[in-house]
RNA sequence: UCCGGAAUAGCUCAGCGGUAGAGCGGGUGGCUGUUAACCACUAGGUCGGGGGUUCGAAUCCCUCUUCCGGAGCCA
């Protein structure tokens, strides 16, 4: 007999066939015994009719209780009441273990017994399309990048300094050297890979010791950012929509079942992959002033404001061409305006915020030497750094994409928390 | 960190000054097509901790703890 998985049964009609996994739910009535079984692969009833079976076999399939682990074996059919549909007529079932009560019933949760129980919320079905849904994001993702002739070149997780503020850092210990902390962007690291590569990307975990606590913050998270030799501003922002839109197509192509799971409205996805719009920080300010705000030029936008930016909108916006004083010291400034820099946020539709961030980064040795002696940065620290502007400095580019904020957009789901296997928050770290 | 809200059965909640409740989950029994199946019976609680007001507190007040939502910052 061949063991095969639940997702492949419909190539199994009639033949007697084998699987191994869990217990959904059950229903019975009586004589019939319906087990809502899982493998990992998906989901399948399967059905024990007493007059079928030994009483001994009868009797284990009324033993069953939820989550219970069984090898189950049985005839693959079609649903006598829904033909699209597969069930298998069970012949005998060997238990693996008898689960005890299972915590996670079939009735709603709160999200602090949800998350405390987190190990095994994983196996429900929102959650499993979730998982499912970030693996296709990242395979995406890496498919994406892989044939744009970027190489993947991971950037080091301890770190000896900051990349950006330094007010966000996870401090550790390192033997005698001293304070060692946990990266929060790979991107200076990946600057230094394009100069050997011409274009790299890295994937990794990511830290910051925000104290933010938002739907749309985690302390720990999964950041791709990826960095090009000889891309300037607009071919940079052209590269990340290209990416988003690949992303897009996949999921909607791979992840149908996945998307009916989550009720995410398709229809809003399909739509966002059409040409990204592009609006300078300015203009966004215009925009949202004509709308009532009060809001003036030299400030970031919070997360109203991007709301209302893309409230119209059915496709990602980029914002572009940033004031200086807001956004980072290494991003290069506009040459039609030094007030302005040539970084840009990508905004998705929907409400969801702000999921890319990139920059030109300044390429000229003197100009970034200032701007980090205006920041009071420890110029030693990143004299590496600043020999890339020194040994054959080039124009280049990058962007960050925060991989459970895509997700979250992917899924249209409420909360970024339920994107990662373990989210870590401020003041969550069990399981 | 700031501003709101919440904590009662394993879970989700109702009760808001006078004997602690429901649904789900658990147990037992019933049911030949169930779809969070259904029906009957049943077990299950120091009402988050501490202090106060009152003849009497789950209920009112103070305080601590934990969690949730939002803001700022960011991906």
């Amino acid at each position: 007999m061949q063991d095969i998985f639940v997702k492949d049964i419909s190539a199994y009609q009639g033949q007697e066939v084998r699987l191994k996994g869990w217990v959904r739910n059950i229903r019975s009535s009586g004589k019939l015994i319906f087990i809502i079984f899982r493998d990992g692969t998906g989901t399948i009833q399967a059905v024990a009719f007493k007059p079928d079976l030994d009483e001994a076999t009868f009797e284990d399939a009324k033993r069953l209780t939820l989550e219970s682990s069984l090898i189950i074996t049985g005839i693959s059919k079609q649903h006598p009441k829904n033909p699209n549909e597969y069930e298998l007529n069970i012949t005998g079932i060997q238990t693996i273990q008898i689960s005890e009560d299972y915590p996670i019933t079939k009735k709603e949760h709160g999200p602090d017994f949800l998350l405390s129980n987190r190990h095994l919320w994983l196996r429900s079905p929102k959650q499993w399309a979730i998982m499912r849904i970030r693996h296709k994001v990242y395979l995406a993702i890496c498919e994406y990048l892989h044939e744009n002739n970027f190489f993947r070149f991971d950037s080091p997780i301890l770190t000896p300094n900051a990349c950006e503020g330094t007010t966000t850092l996870f401090e550790l210990e390192y033997f005698d050297v001293g304070k060692a902390y946990l990266s929060q962007s790979g991107q200076l690291y990946l600057e230094t890979g394009i100069m050997s590569l011409g274009r790299v990307y890295d994937f990794g975990p990511v830290f910051r010791a925000e104290r933010s606590k938002t739907r749309k913050h985690l302390t720990e998270f999964w950041m791709m950012d990826a960095e090009a030799a000889f891309v300037e501003h607009d071919e940079n922002m052209q590269i990340q929509e290209d990416l988003i839109r690949h992303v897009i197509r996949s999921v909607l192509s791979e992840c149908d079942s996945e998307l009916d799971i989550l009720e995410r409205d398709k229809g809003a996805l399909k739509a966002a992959d059409a040409p990204f719009k592009r609006m300078t920080h300015f203009e966004a300010i215009e925009y949202l002033r004509a709308k009532g705000s009060d809001i003036d030029h030299s400030s970031d936008l919070g997360a109203q404001d991007e709301t209302l930016i893309t409230e119209e909108s059915q496709v990602p916006i980029f914002i572009e061409k940033w004031p200086k004083e807001i956004k980072a010291f290494y991003m290069k400034r506009d040459p039609n305006n030094e007030d302005y820099v040539l970084g840009s946020d990508l905004i998705a539709p929907e409400g969801f915020g702000e999921i890319i961030g990139g920059s030109q980064r300044e390429d000229d040795h003197d100009l970034l030497l200032s701007r980090m002696k205006a920041e009071k940065m420890d110029i030693e620290a990143y004299q590496w750094y600043l020999d890339l502007r020194k040994y054959g400095s080039v124009p280049h580019s990058g962007f960050g994409i925060g991989l459970e904020r895509l997700v979250t957009w992917m899924s249209g789901i409420h909360h970024i928390r339920e994107t990662i296997p373990y989210p870590r928050m401020i003041y969550r770290i069990y399981p």
